[in-house]
DNA sequence: TTTCATTTTTGTAATGATTACAATAATAAG
DNA sequence: CTTATTATTGTAATCATTACAAAAATGAAA
């Protein structure tokens, strides 16, 4: 399912910027910050300002259509795949990298409403590590 | 272990600041901000200051004598509570619950060094639910 | 098309948690 | 007691994010 019928699939009208932000994100694994949202658009849309990027990226992960990730406390960065899975972030090349997670037993919340679930690993990454 | 133990421990002096901020964190469970931690504190110690809040969280936290749960994006909270366990943040009522876990699979990480682990839901929990 | 209302986008200013830093106070060693 | 080191404090700076109002774009109705 391609950008636009994705934010139509949610009732967001999707404009050309809508589009921009959400295409990017999905055809990105680095979970992108804000700034690094709007240098990569902004060669091809000169008039983007970095209020629209932040505006857009809280529509979106609002809707449900994309996901904070809060891994860094210094900024949020965001990613499209809003399924099931783990954020590592490697300490030594600062990269943020996705791992499949089974198994977790959250049985100690029964009786919950739970809408959010997040799963943060930090260390060094195993391509890091062959370095030294 | 009490405040003054575990902080020799670590090798980190136990002054009387350190030890009444380590001590509150072992006596609550309600995770604190840094402003929280000030305001229980202030009256005992009228000379305290939320610079040395911020200082000595921060050493505790580097020291591994206490966790950053950063659940909510506004604030940093504290633990002094380090074993492995899950946060849950309501957001009925902003309040942030343990809860255990058990049976994470990681293998998708083998050859990765793990420092640090966090699990964070978030939703509505039974008390709130309850009061409807 | 023209008009009008609504929505989107933009730029600037404000917010507020955290950090940097330098000065002061307390502590430990000799 | 003196001196060096460490701890604590207060103020100023930082910087990501939000608030807000103006401008631009869009859509519906006539």
């Amino acid at each position: 399912m391609n950008a636009a019928e994705r934010l139509a699939g949610k009732e967001v009208r999707p404009s050309m910027l809508r589009i921009a932000v959400l295409e990017y994100l999905m055809h990105t694994k680095a979970h992108p910050t804000i700034e690094e949202i709007y240098h990569a658009l902004h060669p091809k849309i000169p008039t983007l300002s970095k209020t629209s990027v932040y505006n857009i990226t809280k529509l979106l992960t609002e809707k449900g259509l994309t996901k904070a990730i809060t891994i860094d406390e210094k900024q949020i960065r965001y990613d499209a795949d809003v399924s099931m899975h783990g954020h590592f972030l490697c300490e030594r090349c600062g990269r943020v990298l996705d791992f499949s997670l089974t198994g977790i037993s959250d049985g100690a919340l029964d009786g919950f409403h739970i809408h959010t679930k997040e799963v943060y690993y930090s260390g060094v990454c195993k391509s890091c590590l062959k370095d030294e």
